[in-house]
RNA sequence: GGCCCCGUCGUCUAGUGGACUAGGACGCUGCCCUCUCAAGGCAGAGAUCAGGGGUUCGAAUCCCCUCGGGGCUACCA
């Protein structure tokens, strides 16, 4: 077929042929998220999801949700909320999940320990995976050891060779038996061919002592009875993949088609996001401090993928029809508040007065929903983020500072209250009306007149004059321009 | 330390051997608009393409080395 030479493929060469072979028998297209329910969602896995969320919808399969809730330090049943609720905020979706159900459940790895017992077991019974009894403090000797020797430390597989005789007392854990020859290889959308030195892996945990299954067997065990076909995650677990490989292999069962390891998220220090270094790491901490999850979203989509054009502003619905996995960043982003705030500018600027009001009255718990509605207008160029709509007010509440006035001043806020004070419509419209003929009845410029008022009513910053005296009612601009102690 | 990933303006990025005098966006600076603050408009500064060697008529783009950053190296995920 020469003529079909002249359009080479945009994509990398993998989902091509999986594509091609497709037709024949097309294994659905599904994928998944597996966060854990620590009490937070994670920045990280709030853009995992939505890329998931893209390249599922692209290409007609479906995203399950799994919690990966294996640690019982740090998970939490009631966590489990939080987790749903982050995502919905940013109006992500998933088809199969603990919430939803779906055929390849249950979906919390708590309610699979019986599967992953039998797996462990199957393993130890093909002996790819064998019991160990050493304790911590046994382990931290032989690490120890490993780095006073200066060599790269891999478990001694004591217990393989020679297990303790009081082994029957002991607790214990399940390790994978490593092959110690050999290259475990994978394809990744992303980085292309990468290549792990099986003698360097040492034999990983995958039963912890308590019982639990490690992330290490829990995820490809999971993945491979989900059904799921291409594994999109972040890049800090390229090194875990070769362990749940040899999982997979080891349990016969067939690796997923692809991965692809996405650039991680990093704070102003370079830093994978971490929950104690970088505030921005938790995504309610958007929620509170009034960034719009639209904006949330289209930034996301920006970290680390680019759509090849000049535009930068997208919808959801946009960007699954333009998502494009080879357009992924292969370096680490760094995230930038200050584009975040432009962006999320740009979206308020787009909302509606009304809708502006709407979600603005969650931010602005102390007024009214008249009030809210009033200040829309004046707000919408001046707010990067929902949050800041309070200080923007606060002189509704609370008067500004006593400034001195000249003279001269004072004559021009005592014309501007009288002439105020014979208004019967208290709007925008109508005291700009008002202040404007006495402006013009005195030749005095806009600046001249407008800011001692200003200082009056409001203090050194608000928004235009007519709104802001209109915000605050007549009673009380007359009492501050008075200057009447309340 | 070992293994793996990565390296274009401060930041997010375009760029896949010649159209690159390296483009866009955020931020920054200046001007315009203007009652303050914003928003908006216009203009501008900002990158020896990490560094050094190659390959080539020609390299940000291909190869090698070095340096730098990050991730993993847990009975966390």
């Amino acid at each position: 077929m020469p003529g079909c030479s002249s359009s080479p493929p945009l994509t990398s060469s993998g989902p091509h042929i999986s594509t091609y072979y497709g037709r024949v028998s097309a294994p659905p297209l599904r994928v998944r998220i597996a966060p854990s329910p620590t009490g937070y969602v994670h920045l990280g896995t709030a853009r995992t999801a939505l890329f998931n969320l893209l390249f599922a919808r692209q290409r007609g399969g479906s995203l399950v949700l799994r919690l990966d809730d294996t640690d019982l330090e740090r998970n939490r049943p009631e966590y489990e909320a939080a987790v749903y609720e982050g995502l919905h905020w940013l109006n992500l979706s998933w088809d199969e999940g603990p919430d939803l159900g779906g055929a390849r459940g249950p979906y919390r790895q708590s309610e699979r320990l019986d599967t992953y017992k039998q797996a462990a077991a199957q393993l130890l019974e093909a002996k790819s995976a064998y019991r160990c009894y050493c304790t911590r403090e046994e382990l931290q000797a032989e690490r120890k050891v490993a780095e006073r020797q200066k060599v790269p430390y891999r478990y001694s597989r004591r217990c393989l060779q020679d297990p303790p005789a009081d082994y029957r007392s002991r607790d214990f854990t399940v390790r994978l038996q490593v092959p110690d020859i050999g290259f475990t290889s994978f394809s990744d959308l992303i980085r292309g061919e990468v290549q792990f030195e099986n003698a360097l892996l040492g034999d990983p945990v995958i039963v912890k002592s308590n019982g639990y299954p490690t992330y290490n067997f829990a995820s490809p065990v999971d993945d491979a009875l989900m059904e799921v076909t291409h594994i999109l995650r972040g890049d800090e677990h390229l090194s875990n993949t070769p362990i749940q490989l040899l999982v997979a292999d080891a349990l016969g069962r067939p690796r997923p088609q692809a991965f692809a390891h996405l650039p991680v998220i990093t704070g102003k220090d370079r830093k994978k996001l971490s929950k104690r270094l970088h505030p921005e790491t938790r995504l309610s901490y958007f929620q509170q401090r009034g960034y719009l999850p639209e904006a949330m979203l289209n930034y996301l989509a920006l970290l680390g993928w680019n759509p090849g054009t000049e535009q930068e502003v997208f919808s959801l619905a946009e960007l699954t029809g333009v998502f494009d996995l080879s357009r992924v960043q292969h370096a680490a982003a760094m995230f930038d508040w200050e584009k975040l705030d432009w962006l999320n500018g740009h979206y308020i600027r787009s909302l509606s007065d009304a809708e502006l009001a709407q979600r603005l009255r969650a931010y602005l718990p102390n007024l009214s929903e008249t009030v809210v509605r009033q200040a829309a207008p004046a707000l919408k160029d001046r707010l990067a983020r929902l949050g800041q709509a309070e200080e923007l007010l606060g002189y509704l509440t609370q008067p500004p500072a006593r400034t001195e006035l000249t003279a001269d001043q004072e004559r021009m806020v005592a014309k501007a209250a009288s002439a105020l004070s014979e208004l019967n419509d208290w709007t925008p419209a109508s005291i700009e009306l008002a202040l404007e003929a006495v402006r013009q009845a005195h030749e005095w410029s806009r600046g001249r007149f407008f800011s001692p008022i200003r200082w009056c009513v409001a203090g050194k910053v608000s928004p235009p004059l007519h709104h802001t005296l209109a915000l605050l009612g007549k009673e009380e601009a007359l009492r501050r321009l008075r200057g009447v102690p309340a």
